[in-house]
RNA sequence: GGCGGUGUAGCUCAGUGGUAGAGCACGCGGCUCAUAACCGCGGCGUCGCUGGUUCGAUCCCAGCCACCGCCA
C-alpha cells in the first residue's frame, strides 16, 4: 500500500521578490523531500502559494501609490517564476486570493467560534491616524521614557533594552508616515490556544524522538506561556470576518497569520476541484495514515507546531507528522543582508545561473542545522570542485567511452567481482540515500549520494575501459556496462536533488518519458476572474526508486556537459554587481 | 529582557568522558578516457571564553560572549 504523503510548504509573501535564503529554508528541501516520495510511488500532494494579505502589502501599496491586490498580483507572478525555473514541483501553487480560499478560511473560522474556541476581548490599540488601520507595535516609534532614546520602537527600546508599551513611548509617532497614531479600544477575536494546552503536550510527547532539536525545544517551551491570541484585525484588507454584524464592517478583518496557514487546507481543496474530483483533499487531511510534513524557516515555528495544531484540533483534521524548519542562510557574510535591502534575488541569480548547481548547493551547503552563509567563492568552487569533478565528469567520461566506442549500451560479459561489488554499493544507496531522505537529513543524503558517485570513478579508474578498447573490447563493454548502469542508477538517486540534469542524463542514456518533467502554470478561471497556478502532471512521470533497466543496444545519445565550470572572475563579477546595487 | 538554536581545520559538517575526524580546498609524486579523475604522501585546529565536577572534558554542570530567530 503506498503512503500517503502530504507536503505542505511554508507559502511566501509577497510584498517583493524572493531571495536565495527563502528557497534554501522553505523551497529545495521540501521539493527534494516531494520527488522522491514520488519516485518512491508514494501518493505526494505538496501544496503552496503566496500569502498576500497583511499590513506590509498594505504599506507597500501606500508607499507606491497603487492597491494592495496590484503588488500581491505583481509579487506572486515573479514569485512563481521563480518557482518554476527552479524546479519547484507543487501539486498546487495557488494564492490567498482566491475565493476558495477565502471561502474556507471562513468555513473554518465560523466552525471554531461555533465551538467556542474564539473569546471575544476589548484591548486598548494604537492606530494610524491617516488611514484608520491598526498599527502594529513596530510600526510605532517615539522616545524611551526610561533613556530618553528618541527612536525607541513600540515594543522595545533598542537602546537601553527595556521592553515598553507603544502607550508608554513620549510623542509616539507612525513609522510609515510620521504621524502620532491614535489610541482607541477595539474589540476583537482571540483564538483560544490554552484550551489546548494539554493536548498539545500529549501530541508533542510522541514527537521528541524525530523532530529537529530547534523546533522540538522551541515548542515544548511555548507550552506552559499559551495565551489566546488575536485571530483578527483592524483593516480593510483581508478575509472578511464571517460573523453578523462583523461580515459587513469594513474595518476588520481576519489576521493574516490565520488565513495564512489555513491555505494548506484551501490549496488542496482547489487542488481536488481542478482535479475534478473534489473530494480527493480527505484522502490525506481526514486519513490517519497520511503524513503531514511541512517545510519552513525557522522565524515560522511558532505557527506550525502550535497555532496551526490548534485549529487542526479545533477543527478536526490531521496534526503534523513532522516539522521541518530550516535555519537561515546570510550571503556573503551579512554584508548584504536582506534587512539592508540587498541579497541575491532568485530571479537575478537564475538569469545567469542554472537552477541543479544552485539545488546543489542550497543543499549541500545550506542551513538545514544551522545558519550558513552564501559566498560566491564557495558557489564557484562547490561547483567546480564537487558538481562538476565528481558526478558531472563521471557522467561525461563514462558516456563519452561508450558512444565513442559502441554508440549504445555494451553487452556485459561474465562479471568480476569488482564488477559487482561496485554495482552493489552503488546501488545500496537506494536505501542509504532514500533513508536519509525520509529523516530530512538531505545534506547527508546528497553527500551520500556523491560518495557512491566518487566509488564509479574509482572504478572506472582502475579498470581503465579507455585502454581495454584497444586490446579487449568485450571486457571494454563489459566495464562500461557496469559504469552506465551505475550512471543510471545514480541518475535515480540525484533526481530528486539535480531534476534538471538527472532528466539530460536518462536522455543521454537513451531512455524516454519524463523522469522529471516540465512544471505547469496555468490561468484558473473562478468566479468571473482567474488565477495563476503552478501545477504538473506528476504522475505520468517515470517512476521507481530502484535501479532501472538499462538493455543492452539500446542508442545512446552524443554526450554532452551536465554542467558549466565556472571562471574565478564570477566572484569578482557578481561581488561587483552586489556592491553596486543601492540598499 | 525571556525562550530556543548555533559556535569543532580555509569552507561545509561528523564525533567521543581519555588530549580530535570526513569531504572539498592546499603542497609534492605518479597516471591521463573525461569540464581531468584516480592512487600515494604531506601540513592544517589552544573543539567560542571562564570557572566547576572528574584521575582525566571538546564531549557533563554553571556563568559569560558572539550570531540567528521567536516572544514580550
Amino acid at each position: 500500500m503506498p503512503e500517503r504523503i502530504l507536503v505542505n510548504v511554508a507559502w511566501p509573501y509577497a510584498s517583493g521578490p524572493r531571495h536565495l535564503g527563502h528557497v534554501a529554508g522553505f523551497g529545495v528541501p521540501s521539493d527534494i523531500f516531494a520527488r522522491y516520495h514520488r519516485l518512491k510511488g508514494s501518493q505526494v500532494l505538496m501544496v503552496s502559494g503566496t500569502d498576500e494579505h497583511g499590513t506590509p502589502i498594505l504599506v507597500a501599496a501606500d508607499r507606491e501609490g497603487s492597491t494592495p491586490k496590484e503588488i500581491a498580483d505583481r509579487y506572486n507572478r515573479i514569485i512563481g517564476d521563480d518557482l518554476v525555473k527552479l524546479g519547484l514541483s507543487y501539486d498546487l501553487f495557488t494564492r490567498t486570493t482566491t475565493p476558495n480560499h477565502y471561502e474556507v478560511v471562513q468555513q473554518v473560522f465560523k466552525d471554531l467560534y461555533d465551538k467556542g474556541y474564539l473569546i471575544k476581548q476589548t484591548t486598548l490599540a494604537a492606530f494610524s491616524a491617516a488611514t484608520g488601520r491598526t498599527l502594529p507595535d513596530r510600526y510605532i516609534e517615539g522616545t524611551c521614557p526610561i533613556c530618553g532614546f528618541p527612536e525607541a520602537r513600540g515594543d522595545q527600546c533598542d537602546n537601553c533594552g527595556n521592553q515598553l508599551d507603544p502607550t508608554d513611548l513620549i510623542e509616539p509617532r507612525s513609522r510609515i508616515d510620521g504621524q502620532p497614531p491614535v489610541f482607541k479600544e477595539t474589540e476583537h477575536f482571540f483564538l483560544d490556544l490554552p484550551a489546548f494546552g494539554a493536548r498539545l503536550q500529549e501530541w508533542l510527547a510522541t514527537k521528541e524522538t524525530y523532530w529537529r532539536p530547534n523546533v522540538i525545544n522551541f515548542t515544548r517551551n511555548l507550552l506552559p506561556e499559551l495565551k489566546p491570541r488575536p485571530i483578527t484585525r483592524d483593516l480593510d484588507w483581508g478575509v472578511p470576518i464571517p460573523l453578523p454584524g462583523w461580515e459587513e464592517r469594513d474595518d476588520k478583518r481576519i489576521y493574516v497569520w490565520f488565513d495564512a496557514v489555513l491555505g494548506y487546507l484551501s490549496a488542496s481543496i482547489e487542488w481536488a476541484k481542478l482535479r475534478s474530483r473534489p473530494d480527493d483533499w480527505k484522502l490525506w487531511w481526514q486519513n490517519p495514515a497520511a503524513r503531514h510534513y511541512y517545510f519552513m524557516g525557522k522565524d515560522n515555528i511558532v505557527f506550525h507546531s502550535v497555532i496551526w495544531p490548534v485549529i487542526l484540533l479545533g477543527h478536526g483534521l490531521e496534526l503534523p507528522y513532522d516539522i521541518v524548519a530550516s535555519e537561515f542562510l546570510t550571503m556573503e557574510g551579512r554584508k548584504f543582508s536582506a534587512s539592508r535591502g540587498v541579497a541575491i534575488l532568485v530571479n537575478d541569480f537564475l538569469s545567469r545561473y542554472d537552477p541543479d548547481p544552485l539545488r546543489y548547493f542550497l543543499t549541500i551547503a545550506g542551513p538545514e542545522t544551522q545558519d550558513t552563509d552564501f559566498t560566491w567563492t564557495e558557489f564557484v568552487r562547490r561547483n567546480n570542485d564537487e558538481l562538476v569533478a565528481n558526478w558531472g565528469n563521471l557522467v561525461n567520461r563514462t558516456l563519452v567511452n561508450a558512444h565513442r566506442n559502441f554508440g549504445e549500451v555494451p553487452a556485459a560479459g561474465d562479471l568480476t567481482d569488482r564488477d559487482r561489488s561496485v554495482l552493489d554499493a552503488v546501488r545500496a544507496g537506494y536505501a542509504s540515500v532514500g533513508g536519509l531522505i525520509e529523516q530530512a537529513r538531505f545534506k547527508a543524503a546528497l553527500a551520500e549520494a556523491m560518495r557512491l558517485s566518487s566509488i564509479a570513478n574509482t572504478y572506472l579508474q582502475d579498470e581503465q575501459p579507455w585502454a581495454l578498447v584497444k586490446t579487449d573490447k568485450a571486457r571494454a563493454g563489459t566495464v562500461l556496462n557496469i559504469a552506465l548502469r551505475c550512471v543510471d542508477a545514480l541518475k535515480v538517486m540525484f533526481t530528486p536533488f539535480l531534476p534538471f540534469t538527472s532528466q539530460r542524463v536518462h536522455e543521454m542514456l537513451g531512455h524516454e518519458g519524463f523522469l522529471a518533467g516540465p512544471i505547469e502554470v496555468r490561468e484558473v478561471p473562478e468566479d468571473g476572474a482567474t488565477h495563476r497556478v503552478l501545477t504538473g502532471d506528476y504522475e505520468s512521470w517515470v517512476r521507481g526508486w530502484q535501479a532501472p533497466d538499462l538493455r543492452p543496444g539500446q542508442k545512446l545519445q552524443e554526450p554532452k556537459a551536465l554542467f558549466k565550470k565556472l571562471g574565478d572572475e564570477v566572484v569578482e563579477q557578481e561581488l561587483a554587481l552586489m556592491e553596486s546595487r543601492p540598499a
